[in-house]
DNA sequence: CAAGTATATGCGTATATGCTCATATAAAGT
DNA sequence: ACTTTATATGAGCATATACGCATATACTTG
């Protein structure tokens, strides 16, 4: 077990802002998209379904919070998940709202 | 490890708002304080110098996400983490902005 | 039942941010 | 140099949400 110690409020920012970038379905969907490897853009555009300024934005917020990593090659610019701990990430995340989900269908039928 | 099969939309939409939640200083200064236990809301008013109405207000949202439970006592109502996976997504993501920063001071110094 | 205390909530405002359209930049080919 | 293709970005609009103020609700005590 890890001792918690408190966080600064500067500390406390940087994680909020972290968990705001994670929190926009597109961005999700993008890293989702990177989770089996570098692609580019017109790639990511047509697996999220997303235009493509749209896409460049997010992929860019993403960037901007190193977690992904970008690199030109010729016209085309391939992104990647740059930070290994967003996996882990969305598996506890996942693994929570799976609980969670249980818990509340158990509910239904729990008095029969 | 874990294998990743890609997530429904709604799937992700559910993951986007957790993290949405988690998003706002003021929540996580809440989280932290409950870290050690089962507060009410005037401690916790005191120890993060919110307004009564805004602590009150983000404590109902940390609730209806499942990552706070509440108890009411007579007067007083007392909150706890409910959410058993939040100490361990905080450690994630704060090890991660430490590596980040860690690396970001080293590129001042790497040249000497 | 009146008064006091702890917590929740309605409402208005300010700010942030996601999206789209149009256009700019950058690199490649002709 | 001009055109084409891939990506980025500026501007405007629409929406979400955090905050403060005032007030409502819930419970306790006299």
């Amino acid at each position: 077990m890890t001792k918690h110690r408190a966080l600064s409020e500067e500390a406390l920012l940087l994680v909020a802002q972290r968990f705001s970038v994670l929190a926009e379905p597109m961005r999700l969907r993008l890293i989702q998209a990177l989770f089996d490897g570098e692609k580019n853009v017109s790639e990511l555009v047509t697996l999220t379904e997303g235009t493509q300024a749209n896409v460049s934005r997010h992929l860019q917020t993403l960037t901007a919070a190193h977690i992904l990593a970008r690199r030109k090659e010729g016209l085309q610019v391939y992104y990647k998940i740059a930070d290994p701990t967003i996996p882990r990430l969305c598996e506890v995340v996942c693994g929570a709202i799976e609980k969670q989900l249980a818990k509340q269908a158990g509910a239904f039928t729990a008095g029969r």
